[in-house]
DNA sequence: CTAATTGCAAATTGTTTGCAGTTTA
DNA sequence: TAAACTGCAAACAATTTGCAATTAG
């Protein structure tokens, strides 16, 4: 899917600015903070400014065209969001990579939190350690 | 457990501010920002400042005394550690309040991730919604 | 007595805002 | 052309740091 369709179905006017930052995270195989999404962009745009790409990151993560991920200590990384709805990650601490996965918690426990007469909205899984590579050393 | 029994587990020194902060902790039935537990111990140590906060809030997290509960958007809450190990978040968008889970979605997934070569090292599940009492309005 | 801890003030980081000019639909 | 968007500079909030004085073990 290319940026310029993902803007128009969500009626975001479609800027350069906005296919930048998109494009970054399409071309990214892993999640990036907003800094990293900023520098990268930099280079297609050596006039774009740092409050664009936070307020653009709003407006995607509003619209669900990208994600947040927040690790346990330190910032917020972002994500494009695939189009085949929901997925979790399993991050990589030494290399970034993430990986996504095929299962969500949500559906083994739904009974459960309408026992307790819960009405989830949101939820959030993500699992951190070592992956293949970087596993030794 | 009192808090002065949990510091010495830890070989943390017993300081005023510190069972301070675990006290208030303890004593709540719902995650805290770092404002809001600031805000609590001042009623107890009128002298206690910000930043001894910040510290000790950073080396309980480093010691597993307490641990960290970020929503989708805005800061950093904290919530004293259950000390029977595990356990999971299902917290109200309306009043607060964190319900513990006894459900862990890691075991069904073990499997799973040792497939990919992905090894573990820790996992955040977190649900976010309302709660029996906050549905209605 | 020594190392850890604290309060204070200042610095830093990350993010947000108001506004005037520019661009998109 | 109107509404949305951008760059810029300044404001802000949250968190961190250096340092000298204090305190726990």
């Amino acid at each position: 899917m290319d940026a310029e369709k993902l803007l128009k179905e969500k009626q975001l006017k479609v800027t350069p600015q906005r296919k930048a930052i998109i494009s970054v995270l399409q071309s990214s195989n892993s999640v990036l903070s907003a800094q990293d999404i900023f520098s990268e962009v930099l280079k297609t745009l050596p006039g774009i400014n740092f409050s664009t790409v936070y307020r653009n990151l709003d407006i995607l993560l509003d619209r669900g065209i990208v994600c947040q991920i927040t690790p346990q200590r330190g910032g917020v990384l972002y994500e494009l969001r695939m189009k085949e709805g929901h997925h979790h990650h399993v991050i990589c601490k030494k290399c970034g990579a993430s990986l996504p996965l095929e299962y969500c918690p949500m559906e083994d426990i739904r009974r459960k939190l309408d026992e307790k007469g819960f009405t989830p909205t949101e939820h959030r899984f993500e699992i951190y350690g070592y992956c293949d590579k970087c596993k030794g050393g």
